[in-house]
DNA sequence: AGCACGCCGACT
DNA sequence: GTCGGCGTGCTC
């Protein structure tokens, strides 16, 4: 037998099956989706079993060393789903598999995780007679009768010496069992009732529970979306189905976690970044092994090899985060839409702030729309309360407007709570001469470093590069460093001495980096223990605090001035997400947005959380400038440690592709808007079309031809979400 | 990705 | 004469 082998190599030009002899007394073992060791040149792979033959056009065969998995790790879905992902992407296949697995089950040589057992004690027999054994043998037996088994670990707390003696005795038995890392107990809850909107989406969505039927749930915040998708959930489950429901990464809370265990109990397996190797690959076995019916995860659990499938999920499908960055640059919703497809499954993409691109979709009848206009119980949307600034700038140096200041007192004074978003990190923007203008930079990137008062540092961004904080100017000698803009840490720096009596908390970037950070910040601020909590766009997004009352965003305009065409739908979904943090529980909520534009149609649209009408201008002004999604948009990216070169190579592609593409427009080339990043750079083109055939073929051109020259690199990537 | 093979410059 | 630079090509 044969076996054809994809080796571990993400590397273009060994972006295919290699054949391999299967050694007969491996041949029982050997499956199509397995893992396997190979001589490859003079050194042993990694790979993937991809398909079995009976002989091969290669004369002299290699033989299978070894086989690493029993069972299967690629099924058929996977094996297909990958290589339509390779096609689309146009990433090597390898890549394209490495990704759908925890790291404990890619080929891949080095750490290889192993199952975890532990040792579980029961009783030999039923012990009737208590009375011969002294008080902790009797308290050690009393368990095990309560509870069949136990780990051994719980029982040597007990008493390490009586439980040898048991075991001596034979009344008790050791097991080595295989054992899952992440386990919890969660108090089951009743489900609340549905309100008549909630249901009627319910019900539309299972009118089509056994086809393929994409849906676009455009449900405003607090609409109770979440129970909308433990509902279908449910009624796919009483149907022998299962489920995946992909949260944003921020968003994968314990909190939210817990809503649906205590729903669901124990069918739920969680996959997100933060769960250790080890509990990944032991979420990713009860997967697979059929153990579970409901995945909630990030990105990559779109990859969940469940079976059957009976409904997909998307919540907040206008997040950034479901795009994959680095190769394979595939979309997470673009893989549902495939996998809805191969199970006849409906997908659920729910949002408040869908993304023009798939609000268009569900316009054009691809998507089937489906409404929540309203928040649950009654509860109406918070009153948005807009500020100018440049009036603020003529009375005070604060950050705080009088208005923000009294409406954060007021709320302090009913013991509600208050949030506060501002979307930047650190203490001030950058450094400045004052005598020279001088402005301190990365010495790798095209950037200006970022003052962060707790480290006394200079912080680049976007390589992490640090230096230490400096007073005299590198340039001129003068002592006349002065810091220019405000983040989080100088905003917090300031509200504690408004607010010294109040409890408060940062979220950013910074205090969220260790482990259980995050999480600890949210508890202590649900459980009361800060009454404001002050953070950058990771506290915007699903967040559920019922006493927080008031929402203030100190700066609407940061993300406004960014060169991208997407700037103002960035900045309404903000606004939008982060107003709906307000009056989620009994009291009314309110919003305050601090503005230099008060103007700008994406506050004045948040303002009135209209999300239709900013959809309809923002729509005009895409269809004028020939922008998504009137066009498809397909970003080639050219970098080199040498400016020079690549500079050269993207004015090559530009020519070849102006020949090549009849009906494309091409913007650039130019020096993409991070120019240089941690000594790399960085030159672009972007390609518009709605129909363009020759696309794929002369990009694959393109990367073929360069796929030996490692003087650089060439990215392309289908439909971004950024354009830095 | 590695690693061998191969064809031109400065050294014990 | 040889050591070694890294361009090119191959891995079943």
């Amino acid at each position: 037998m044969v076996a054809n082998v994809l080796v571990e190599l993400a590397n273009k030009k060994v972006d295919r099956t290699f054949d391999y002899l299967v050694p007969s007394s491996l041949t029982p073992m050997v499956k199509v989706g397995i893992r396997v060791m190979v001589p490859f040149g003079n050194r042993s792979l990694e790979g993937f079993v991809l398909a079995l033959k009976e002989e091969s056009e290669i004369k002299e065969l290699k033989e299978i060393i070894e086989i690493i998995d029993n069972e299967v790790v690629l099924n058929e879905e996977l094996l297909a789903l990958g290589k339509r992902i390779q096609e689309e992407t146009l990433s090597p296949l390898i890549s394209c598999y490495q990704v759908m697995l925890p790291k404990a089950l890619k080929a891949k040589k080095g750490h290889h995780l192993g199952i975890k057992y532990e040792s579980v004690i029961s009783l030999t027999h039923e012990v009737v007679d208590l009375s011969c054994y002294n008080a902790p043998q009797k308290e050690i037996i009393l368990k095990l009768q309560q509870e069949k088994e136990c780990l051994k670990k719980e029982l040597a707390s007990i008493s390490t010496s009586s439980l040898s003696t048991l075991l001596k005795k034979g009344i008790l038995k050791e097991e080595k069992k295989e054992y899952y890392r992440l386990q919890k107990e969660v108090e089951k809850k009743e489900k609340y009732p549905l309100t008549l909107e909630q249901q009627k989406v319910v019900d539309e969505v299972l009118t089509s529970k056994n086809t393929y039927t994409p849906y676009l749930l455009h449900g405003v915040t607090g609409s109770g979306k979440t129970e909308v998708y433990m509902e279908i959930i449910e009624a796919v489950l009483k149907e022998g189905k299962k489920s995946i429901v992909l949260v944003p990464e921020i968003s994968l809370t314990p909190q939210m976690v817990n809503r649906f265990q205590a729903r669901f109990g124990s069918i739920v397996a969680i996959l997100h970044s933060r769960l250790s190797e080890g509990e990944k690959y032991d979420e990713w076995r009860k997967i697979a092994r059929g153990e579970v019916s409901i995945v909630i995860g990030a990105r990559s659990a779109i990859f969940a090899p469940l079976s059957p499938l009976g409904a997909i999920i998307i919540d907040e499908e206008h997040t950034q985060s479901y795009h994959q960055e680095n190769s394979p640059r595939y979309s997470a919703i673009d893989v549902a839409l495939m996998r809805g497809e191969t199970n006849n499954c409906p997908v659920i993409l729910g949002s408040a702030t869908p993304t023009l691109e798939s609000y268009a979709r569900a316009e054009r009848g691809v998507y089937h729309l489906l409404e929540l206009p309203h928040r649950v119980l009654n509860r109406p949307l918070p009153k948005v309360t807009i500020v100018d600034l440049k009036e603020t700038r003529k009375r005070t140096n604060s950050y705080f407007s009088t208005t923000l200041l009294d409406k954060i007192r007021l709320r302090l004074e009913k013991k509600e709570q208050v949030m506060l978003l501002l979307n930047r990190r650190g203490y001030s923007s950058y450094l400045s001469c004052s005598n020279c203008g001088h402005v301190v930079k990365c010495p790798h990137c095209d950037i200006s470093l970022t003052y962060h008062k707790n480290s006394n540092t200079l912080r680049c961004h976007y390589c992490g590069y640090g230096e230490k904080y400096i007073t005299i100017c590198p340039s001129c000698g003068e002592e006349s460093m002065y810091s220019v803009g405000f983040g989080t840490e100088k905003v917090e720096e300031e509200l504690k001495k408004c607010f010294p009596q109040t409890g408060i908390v940062r979220m950013d970037y910074d205090t969220t980096s260790r482990k259980g950070s995050h999480e600890k910040i949210i508890e202590d601020f649900a459980s009361g223990k800060y009454q404001i909590l002050l953070g950058t766009q990771m506290i915007a997004k699903g967040l559920d605090f019922p006493n927080v009352t008031l929402v203030g965003v100190i700066n609407a305009d940061t993300g406004l001035n960014i060169p991208d065409f997407r700037s103002s739908e960035n900045t309404f979904q903000l606004l939008d997400q982060v107003s709906g943090r307000s009056g989620r529980g009994t009291s009314l909520g309110e919003v305050v947005i601090q503005t230099y534009n008060p103007d700008h149609y994406a506050i004045r649209y948040a303002k009135e959380h209209d999300y239709l009408g900013f959809y309809k201008e923002e729509m005009n002004i895409r269809k004028q400038l020939k922008y998504s999604p009137y066009y498809y948009m397909t970003l080639v990216k050219v970098s080199s440690a040498i400016d020079s070169i690549a500079k050269k190579e993207i004015e090559k592609i530009y020519r070849s592709l102006e020949r090549n593409l009849s009906s494309s427009i091409l913007l650039g080339p130019n020096p993409s808007p991070l120019y240089r990043i941690n000594n790399t750079y960085y030159y672009q083109i972007i390609i518009k079309y709605k129909k363009e055939e020759n696309l794929y073929p002369i990009l694959e051109k393109v990367l073929n031809y360069y796929e030996s020259n490692n003087q650089i690199k060439i990215i392309v990537d289908f439909n971004p979400r950024s354009f830095i």
